[in-house]
DNA sequence: TTAGGGTTAACT
DNA sequence: AGTTAACCCTAA
């Protein structure tokens, strides 16, 4: 009767990434007590750092449209993400080694980071004074890692997620994510409302849940326009629901 | 305290 | 039904 499900807000995202940031993985504790984040995670134990940590870091699973068979079940992120020549372009210096931590070591198919990890390795990499963006995340991770298509889907889709809400930016003020490169014309603000803004009419215009799912294909559409004239071919399906946006404010 | 396996509530 | 995400259990 009194187990009801306490989901983790945005907020508590953020803080749980700056933490790792910060303190390193498995340093569950330590990002209780600091009191830079103790308040925010104050309804949440170790425990559920540790296991929040896990899910985000979702494993690639489901092998749809690949040729290979997916041993399911126990397939890894190791399975889709392999790692690269290490030509450690590290232009990063940090006081402590947490960066290293993140991208463990020695890199065996065992230790490749998840997803979460790699987004966070991604953000203390770019020292790009403009900020870093969606593209040039993702762009750090592929050019480091070999991702395979698959895991690339799975890849963008939370960071997306996780840049659509803002998360990213909660993370470090130092952080300035932007959802598109920085064209000389692509307004960046106005593209995140406009984003926004299409995730908002979809959600009303259909009031289905499975329509959700499909709603993540067609801000990716958008984004790949917004980003750039020209699309960089992710080829499979993108169902566009017929949605016209239009560049303005 | 943590890591990892296992369970269950909640989605889609 | 299959998949996530929040929670639980326990060895080390």
């Amino acid at each position: 009767m009194g187990n009801q499900k306490l989901k983790w807000t945005t907020e508590e995202e953020a803080a749980l990434m700056a933490g790792v940031a910060k303190h390193g993985p498995g340093k569950w504790k330590n990002i209780l007590v600091d009191s830079e984040f103790a308040h925010k995670l104050a309804s949440r134990s170790n425990v559920d750092l540790k296991d929040k940590w896990r899910n985000m870091g979702a494993n690639y699973e489901q092998g749809s449209g690949d040729n290979a068979m997916t041993p399911k079940g126990k397939a890894t992120a190791a399975s889709a993400v392999r790692p690269r020549t290490q030509t450690s372009s590290s232009a990063f210096v940090s006081k402590d080694n947490v960066n290293e931590k993140l991208s463990q070591g020695p890199q065996t198919a065992k230790c490749v980071p998840k997803y979460n990890a790699m987004i966070l390795e991604a953000l203390s990499s770019i020292k790009d004074r403009n900020g870093s963006d969606f593209g040039a995340i993702m762009r750090f991770i592929e050019k480091k890692y070999e991702v395979q298509q698959s895991f690339r889907r799975l890849l963008s889709s939370k960071l997306r997620r996780l840049v659509l809400q803002g998360t990213l930016e909660k993370v470090q003020k130092r952080y300035k994510i932007r959802l598109a490169a920085t064209g000389t014309k692509t307004p960046t603000q106005k593209q995140k409302v406009l984003i926004q803004r299409h995730y908002k009419s979809l959600a009303e215009a259909v009031k289905e849940s499975e329509r959700v799912s499909r709603m993540a294909e067609d801000a990716d559409a958008l984004l790949m326009h917004l980003k750039e004239g020209k699309t960089t071919k992710d080829n499979t399906n993108s169902k566009s629901s017929g949605v016209t946006v239009v560049v303005a404010d």
